[in-house]
DNA sequence: ATGCTTGGTTGGAACGTTCAACTGCACGCC
DNA sequence: GGCGTGCAGTTGAACGTTCCAACCAAGCAT
């Protein structure tokens, strides 16, 4: 059956690039996917049919066949109002364009918070994605070792903490590095009582960013007893920290395990009419929207999401060549924002 | 052929459970779309079958054969640094989440910014996509008429201004609304000398926001020359109309068109020592995670991005149904979060 | 009895692609 | 001439699902 073009209530497909182009469907299939096993004439003849009917290959019937969707599963964690993260949405932008570039297709589903693994588990049997990419891989988090046991292919944005036998790719951020580059910058500038604000021991990743201050700390041997605080990561708390630390520690700086810490430090500078930068100075952590726009800015560690999107697509194209591909575990340096706050 | 439940490389498929069950494929098929075809107890045998072998079906085999992905393409817009926008990540949140309760996946693709249509094309002529979500829908954005050209289905997330035959469904925000409720809820508070920063006059959804402004100030009676600026979208941009505003003007509150100016607003308030709701009011417009968490809290316009979410899975859900289906067109009331700043 | 419906189930075909095996054909080599 | 060898392209089958026409038994009216 014959096409006209311009009048198709339905997309063209290889059949009919093959009759156009007078040669065999798998012919077009090979102009396709592997041009160098045709003579150069035919080739040219092949791809001006399909340039001419606007040909793409139907995406479900290659899906079918090669077993591979050419999609990401990314599954949003819960948002938190009344935080200053905007990391997630840096970072899926980043992941969403390399992954595109490699030709990889980026599909969101929902966190059901009470079971984070039923979206895992529909999608990877159904078949919907080649691959995920786990964001939260703390201590405990059961996701890891879930799609291990399923066999699912994926890579995580987090090391493997305490799993020393993790066999899965994966890339991390040196956030101990970022708060020793942010006390560091704050020592440079003639502070010398440095408080910490940070998260609850339970945090991994909050333990984590606090060796980096204690290490700067040390290494210019300053003291940091009675200077370091672990709260909840929320406004209201990084604001009664602030007040306490300020009233019995006296520092002269803070350097937070997040922008929203450091926005609660704002608050107890606002309200005792201190300015940030002038009579204290504040770094965060994140380099969040927040601490680029608000006044007068806050100096804050950036991770690097877009070179760790990056690695993590490097990683899943090792991961979809070779299946049992495990990758070397990749270790990004974040940089630090200096602002007004510093 | 059988398998072993517990031992098997490839996923179950409806032969595999049509054996255990000892139906044909068909009658399996039926037993997850149509259970009210069959007899209750071959439902009930087939559905035990389905259990025991966790079978999901194939989603490439089942989109190349009914030609539904169930996937809704969404393109990100580029990222903007500097701004206080966070509005993206949160629809982008609702939308995944009301999709996903409707049976659909959310795919993400990027906005290459010099042909914003590439990837829509891509997506669309390889069937990937059911439907797309569009989501900037300004005057002259070649979207929506590219779009219905090629008979693809979409829902916009913004009114088709200036369009007024156009046919498709769409979900909005009457902004409108929201400077007005923004505007009045300042003049209760005693202000009579209210300025409004906004953006240019190129932008539909500015002036719409501007127009609110205009309403409440005359029906309240109140005058609004000299009051009013029009800038970029920037916190520098809103840093200087507040200030020559000051110096002009003397407005005794700022009502803005985004949270990105009414940071410029506190800025320039911080430069001259004044304090946000003390000395001057400001309200902002997107009720971002700046908004909620620098010191004192800016009162901001909220928008309803869950229920404006789920209005447009409701509309995606009858435009598949229905390929012609037209929606009504909902608009969508904001609200006011009230802060410190006022 | 015969024909007509109806509810439940079946087998074959089809969706559009790629895989694996195969067919011609030209070439070179003993 | 026979035989392998490699190139360019073809053919039939398969991926896992749903659509379609047909079938079968049972019920019911003729």
């Amino acid at each position: 059956m014959s096409r006209l073009p311009g009048r198709m209530s339905t997309p063209p497909t290889l059949a009919d690039v093959a009759e156009l182009a007078g040669v065999s469907r798998q012919t077009v299939s090979n102009a396709v996917n592997n041009p160098d096993l045709l003579r150069a004439d035919t080739l040219a003849r092949v791809q001006a049919a399909i340039e001419q009917l606007g040909y793409q290959p139907n995406r479900a019937a290659r899906s079918l066949r090669t077993r591979a969707s050419h999609l990401i599963g990314l599954r949003l964690p819960p948002v938190q109002e009344g935080t200053a993260n905007a990391l997630m949405d840096r970072f899926v932008h980043s992941l969403v364009e390399t992954a595109g570039a490699a030709g990889y297709h980026v599909l969101l589903f929902d966190g059901d918070s009470a079971d984070p693994l039923a979206g895992y588990d529909d999608l990877l049997r159904s078949t919907a994605v080649d691959a995920f990419v786990v964001t939260d891989t703390y201590l405990g988090n059961p996701q890891a070792q879930w799609l291990h046991a399923r066999r699912a292919q994926f890579v995580a944005f987090g090391r493997p903490w305490g799993n020393a036998e993790a066999r899965h790719p994966w890339v991390d951020i040196d956030s101990a590095h970022g708060s020793e580059l942010a006390t560091t910058h704050l020592i440079d500038r003639g502070h010398t009582r440095i408080a910490w604000i940070g998260w609850r021991k339970d945090s991994l990743v909050g333990e984590e960013r606090r060796s980096g201050w204690t290490r700067a700390m040390r290494s210019r041997g300053l003291a940091t007893t009675g200077l370091a605080s672990r709260v909840e990561d929320t406004v209201n708390s990084g604001r009664m920290a602030a007040a306490a630390l300020l009233d019995e520690a006296r520092p002269t700086a803070f350097v937070c395990a997040s922008d929203t810490l450091a926005m609660g430090v704002l608050h107890t500078l606002y309200d005792r009419r201190l300015r940030a930068g002038e009579d204290i100075a504040v770094v965060g952590f994140d380099d969040s929207q927040v601490a680029q726009t608000v006044p007068p800015g806050i100096t804050s560690v950036r991770q690097p999401l877009e070179e760790a999107a990056s690695e993590i697509v490097k990683a899943l194209e090792g991961l979809l060549a070779t299946p049992s591909y495990v990758g070397p575990g990749a270790m990004l340096k974040p940089a630090l924002m200096v602002r007004g706050s510093s």
